[in-house]
Order: structure tokens, then C-alpha cells, then sequence
DNA sequence: ATTACATCTTGCAAAATGCAAGCTAATTTA
DNA sequence: TAAATTAGCTTGCATTTTGCAAGATGTAAT
């Protein structure tokens, strides 16, 4: 795994948090699995944005290290492994709504949630709690 | 300006905030603007995370780009600039507080911004309006 | 005219990302 | 039971981004 430099150790949180997943997929991996109940490698290969499999591999082990997704073998397929969220990654929700709402209120074209960003229009608190909830 | 790579027009809102905003920096700028009333090129310069010259005006410039700040000649001292977060820079407040709030839940060590952290758990609208508000 | 300040630019080194190919283990098919 | 397939990686190398140090440009004060 690519050493993570962590120059950040400043004690603001603004930076902790950017230190875990300021980069350009670790939030599209959580989204993946928060948002679309994708839990394989496989899965994750195939979302749109067409990430490298060196650099998803590298996110999930750093997700793992950094205690934000757990790797458990499938137990109905033992040839793959099933990626699930902890506490610590469910709590990432929050962040990922904001981030939704921020684009949908200055991107014409955020289209491909739009049933997502209606849900969280009618219902924040509820939409926030059911991706939490496993 | 560095050319910013979007390969991830992909219409998810999640995707197109971060072609915006995720990277290793940007965020720490707005951080720099939104909580400690930074205004220029040196008072950004200062923050302890010791961002480069080259990077911390690409960030600047892309930020500009994307009308998430306006840059203006200070009045009171020709040979400065203010940079001002616009409308759509502003809405990233929530994102901010989220990830304060994150850190604050899951990193022992954040210290640096506690006051700030009492402050969004006293009264979390409260705090966000006062961010948005000039 | 000289110095200082503030903002940026440039060149090169290091690190992260991206691409293509291939490798290993578990399972299915012939 | 040997060959093919599936799932999850690993590796080597090219490209892009980031980081570092030095210097250039424009404005203002002395």
C-alpha cells in the first residue's frame, strides 16, 4: 500500500479527516457501498468512474488500516470478501449528504442521484439514519 | 494552472463535488478563509500545514475558476489582494462542519479547533449560519 | 535610486495516479 | 481430474500531481 504521507498531523480536524479521505477516491469507494450496497472488490471495479485496480486496492487497505471498512470473507462465495463500513464509516454519511446537497444546488447536471437528492429534500434526518443503519 | 483532470462527469453529485474540492488542499483553504477570516495570498501562506507557493495559488486560481471565491485589489493596500468566499463557496460550510464534527468523534487528538467544536455542539445552525454569513 | 513587501513563476525532484499485463487461489466445467 | 473461469490482487512502467527552492514582477515606502 502506498505510503499515506500525513504532513497534517496538526490537530485540526479539518485536516484529520482530510488526511483519511481527502483524495480523489477514497469517498467514491464509501459512496459505492453507502449508497449503492456495493460490498466486492469486483462490485467497486465496476462503478463509472473507472478507478485502477492498484488504487482501489489501495483504498480498501488503507479504509481497513484506518478502521473505516472491516474484510470478511463471503461465506456463500469463499472465493471473494465481502467489504462492510464500521461505525466509523457510517459516520462518513453526514459528509457525503453535504456533499450531495452542495451539488445539487450548484451543478445543472447532477442527474444521476437526483431520486437521492429528492429523498433528502423531503426527509434529511430520515435518509441520513437509513444509511447509517446497516 | 495545473490542468484539473475531470474525468468524473459521470453526473453523480458526489463525484462532481470532489473534482472540486478533493485533494489535499482546497479544503484547508477554505478552512483558512471560512474559519479564521483569512483574507490573502500571506495570511494563507501561514497556516501549519506549510503549503507550497505553486500549489497554494493553483488551488487559489482553480477556486477562482470554479466562482467558489473572487479575488479583489485591497483598497487599503495596493499591492494586495483579498480573496472572498462567493455564495457557492460559503454553501460548503456544511461539508466543513461535518468533517469537524467526524473528527471530533473519531480523533482523539483533535485539539486545535475544540472551541470550535463546543460551539457547533451548543448549537449547530447557530454556528453554520454565523459561517455563512460575510 | 534602493529597499522591502506581496504575489506569483519556474525548474526540477519526489510522490501519487493511471494503464496494461500477469499472477494466485477458489471454484466450476469438460 | 485437467482445463477453464472467477475473484482478488500484484507488478512494472508511463504520466500527472505535488513539493521544494530559487527567482521574477509589480507596488510602495525610504
Amino acid at each position: 500500500m502506498t505510503k499515506k504521507t500525513k504532513i497534517r498531523q496538526t490537530g485540526c480536524p479539518v485536516a484529520f479527516g482530510l488526511d483519511i479521505f481527502g483524495d480523489r477516491w477514497t469517498l467514491l469507494v464509501i459512496r459505492e457501498i453507502m449508497l449503492r450496497g456495493k460490498r466486492t472488490y469486483s462490485e467497486f471495479m465496476e462503478m463509472e468512474e473507472e478507478i485502477a485496480t492498484n488504487i482501489l486496492i489501495d483504498r480498501l487497505k488503507a479504509l481497513e488500516a484506518e478502521g473505516l471498512v472491516n474484510k470478511t470473507r463471503d461465506p456463500e462465495n469463499r472465493r471473494s470478501f465481502l467489504y462492510a463500513l464500521t461505525k466509523k464509516g457510517r459516520d462518513l454519511a453526514p459528509i457525503l449528504l453535504e456533499i450531495i446537497i452542495w451539488s445539487g444546488a450548484h451543478d445543472a447536471r447532477s442527474f444521476a442521484l437526483t431520486d437521492v437528492l429528492e429523498k433528502i429534500e423531503a426527509d434529511r434526518d430520515g435518509f441520513e439514519h437509513e444509511l447509517r443503519s446497516e
